[in-house]
RNA sequence: GUGGCCGUAGCUCAGCUGGUGGUAGCGCCAGGUUGUGAUCCUGGAGGUCGGGGGUUCAAGUCCCCUCGGUCACCCCA
């Protein structure tokens, strides 16, 4: 056992695994620049204030935030989501509207571990600060769905609801309190105290005991405004007219307190467990004015990398890229020729790789199969006195051949050419 | 944070009611082929059995603690 290994929570992502992940981040900047969102890179770490709008009663707020005091006694905490700070920004540069950021990175939750829930982990998400659209609800959420397409992902199902405006939202909280106050002692003692903190994240407990309250709960539909149900209905509308399939789930709380109106959230379809959620999102049309800045609307989402990447595992989609190189440089004369030539193919746009420490050919030849390079170019003293080099076909059959030095790039660039076609 | 299960080579694992760590598979290195990989054959390296303590003549095996993983609760992505 190494003296020291990563923390709990905290892993190291290696090749392969690597390699997915930075093709997961492209392809979620395709989507959504396709759509007109920019990147942001926010800061990892925040004023702790930044974080605590996220929710006063929740986990992520109270128990799971890394903060501390820095060198100059401000209290600072690494950022357990990306929307406050997005906000933040929004509030500090006042962008015009609307203004559409994308990101990408990792981000901080003391939590006891478990697969797909680590203490660092990514989130690649968009926010829209500034529109009220029920349009752009739709394409959002569109912009999800599409991302997953792209990946293969095709079990994923689509969940969505309204919290209605936060009238709404406050009056059906009241009905939710009176209906599981009714329920007393035999509802849970940890929903009791949710109950006292949250009443809506009560419709989130597993616990059996809790079932029989939740099914019987009021449902927010009864409390919306017009104006809210005509939203969530516009949203509807868009999501059929572009042939997204969801299904309304009245229970759909979401775990941060600034939502209003539109939620959602992506589901795995095959992942049997309690971690299926690949994420959601939402409205949080307040947030920005919680953090000092003018009346704001907002929407956005944020999904996990691990997670989705175990869903595609799940459905056999999405492999790590192929890394092979194009060619492996075999020098059985010392190196010196393998380090010209590796340079001159690099410089060509051709990816080379070479063995060092002057192995034995047999040991090189090993070297050039690993590397998944489709040609092995092989030198040795006949060569260097001859001015050419052998090409040696690695993974199509075909015999090898002595070319002149000079034409060796002319030369692997058709030949790589046609064994791609 | 609470509870269940697990921890043996780089990886995947065998190891019975305690009795000398496995010719195990994959991977790695070398040789067979002194200039040819992937296939085949042969050989080799690589382990404080997660760590600490205890019981015992004897502990990978039993007990306690601890660290880590995993699953569920919780929370959430």
């Amino acid at each position: 056992m190494p003296a020291f290994q990563t923390s709990p929570g905290m892993r190291d992502i290696l090749a392969p695994e690597s390699a997915r992940w930075r093709a997961f981040t492209a392809v979620f900047a395709d989507v959504v620049e396709s759509a007109g969102y920019q990147l942001i890179i926010p800061p990892l770490m925040e004023d702790l204030g930044v974080f605590s709008r996220i929710g006063e009663a929740t986990d992520v707020v109270t128990k799971e935030m890394y903060d501390f005091f820095d060198k100059g006694d401000r209290h600072v905490a690494l950022r357990p989501e990306q929307t406050a700070s997005v906000c933040r920004a929004f509030v500090q540069h006042r962008p015009v509207t609307p203004w559409k950021a994308w990101y990408s990175g990792p981000n901080f939750r003391y939590e006891k571990p478990q697969r797909g829930r680590y203490r660092q982990f990514d989130q690649v998400g968009i926010e829209v600060l500034g529109v009220n659209d029920a349009h752009l609800d739709v394409e959002v959420i569109a912009l999800g769905s599409e991302f997953f397409r792209r990946l293969g992902l095709r079990q994923v199902e689509l969940r969505i609801n309204s919290l209605g405006e936060p009238a709404d939202r406050a009056r059906y909280v009241d009905a939710l309190r009176t209906h599981f106050e009714a329920g007393g002692e035999d509802l849970s003692a940890a929903s009791r105290d949710t109950l006292t903190k949250n009443p809506l994240r009560v419709l989130d407990s597993k616990r059996v005991s809790d079932a029989p309250y939740i099914a019987t709960a009021p449902t927010i539909d009864q409390f919306w405004s017009d104006d809210a149900a005509a939203h969530f209905h516009t949203v509807q509308a868009g999501l059929s007219q572009l042939d997204i399939s969801f299904v309304i789930d009245m229970k759909l709380v979401r775990g941060l307190d600034y939502y209003r109106h539109t939620t959602f959230e992506f589901v795995g379809g095959t992942l049997e467990s309690a971690q299926n959620a690949l994420g959601g999102g939402g409205r949080y049309d307040g947030l920005v004015e919680d953090l000092g800045g003018p009346t704001t609307p907002g929407i956005g989402f944020a999904l996990g990398v691990d997670r989705t990447l175990l869903a595609c595992d799940d459905e056999g989609v999405f492999a790590a890229p192929d890394p092979s190189v194009d060619v492996f440089v075999v020098d059985t004369a010392g190196g010196a020729s393998a380090l010209a030539i590796t340079a001159e193919l690099r410089a060509a746009g051709i990816s080379a790789d070479r063995s060092y420490d002057n192995r034995s050919m047999k040991a090189q030849m090993k070297g050039a199969n690993r590397s998944g390079a489709a040609f092995a170019v092989i030198v040795g003293t006949d060569e260097i006195d001859a001015g050419t080099v052998t090409l040696k076909p690695l993974r199509s059959g075909g015999e090898q051949s002595i070319v002149p030095m000079a034409h060796l790039v002319s030369d692997l660039r058709s030949r790589l050419q046609e064994a791609n076609s």
